[in-house]
DNA sequence: AAAGACACCTGTCCGC
DNA sequence: TGCGGACAGGTGTCTT
């Protein structure tokens, strides 16, 4: 479900309920997610939240005893609500504060987890690896033209993969190339640099204000508030079954790397 | 090294 | 109303 908006917008809604807070209790109602919740977790009850940040789609929790590395997965979403507010089906986690708050951990398909480490979260394996974070100066257009360079894997597949970029999921990655039109089956190395120079922009564009309008909402994700993000009403193409908003012929549907991908075969080349 | 298939899991929707 | 199948916002891992 979240790509890095949605995760922008549920570190957003958690910084200022969690940020300094101290963890009184941590309840693991479901530890099969991803992988298991490690047993180790327990040694974060009575730990202070020091800070709270992102990269990627990870959300990261640093405490003075250690630290969590989390992920939304599909389905996943965080929310706020007071200790002894009831807990829903798919609530899989419950760690409650001195503050008489708590975070529920809400993820119907169980693809989100929950890791714990001792040093550097960044150092992480599954983090060390990304790639550089879209909003960035880092992800430019030198940049980019540098990884498609001798690809001839589809220009939607490399902009999805987090080693070459985080946070560009299905749905952003179909809406960026939709503004950039560019044909999401165009081979990455055969695509010129004024070419990506636009798509890193559209990129860049899209996310930024997804972020403003709290996140894409389909099914499943909320804010930690509960309330849906809006950019669903920005979509161009993304679950569009008709009109192309631009040139009104219809929006096709393919298949790549078993994800689908909507775009317009007039607008994009 | 790169590309593609598959796995994990539950819910929803559509056609018969 | 029920059932089977396709599909859903991700990504690590395995096989070619």
């Amino acid at each position: 479900m979240p790509e890095l908006p949605e995760v922008e917008t549920t570190l957003r809604g958690l910084v200022p309920h969690l940020s300094d807070q101290t963890i009184s209790r941590i309840e693991i109602r479901q530890p099969r997610l991803r992988w298991p919740v490690p047993a180790q977790i327990q040694r974060l009850q009575h730990a202070t939240i020091e800070s709270l940040s992102r990269r990627g789609k990870y959300l990261l929790m640093y405490t003075d005893q250690g630290h969590m590395i989390w992920h939304l997965g599909m389905s996943g979403s965080m929310r706020i609500l007071a200790l002894d507010a009831a807990s829903s089906k798919h609530e899989h986690i419950k760690m409650s504060f001195d503050n008489g708050i708590s975070l529920r951990y809400i993820d119907p398909r169980r693809f989100g987890a929950l890791l714990f480490v001792d040093t550097d979260p960044l150092l992480h394996k599954l983090i060390v690896s990304l790639g550089p974070e879209p909003l960035s100066d880092n992800f430019d257009t030198d940049y980019l033209q540098s990884r498609c360079m001798k690809r001839s894997t589809a220009i939607k597949n490399l902009i999805m993969d987090s080693h070459v970029v985080v946070g560009v999921g299905n749905i952003y990655a179909c809406e960026s190339l939709f503004l950039s039109r560019i044909n999401p089956k165009t081979p990455a190395g055969r695509i010129s640099r004024l070419r990506l120079d636009r798509l890193v922009n559209a990129i860049k564009q899209v996310l930024q204000c997804a972020i403003a309008q709290g996140g894409t909402t389909l099914q499943d994700f909320t804010r930690t508030d509960g309330q849906p993000g809006y950019f669903s009403q920005s979509l161009n193409v993304y679950g569009n079954k008709g009109a192309c908003p631009r040139c009104a012929q219809a929006v096709k549907r393919i298949t790549q790397g078993q994800r689908s991908t909507f775009y317009c075969s007039h607008c994009q080349h």
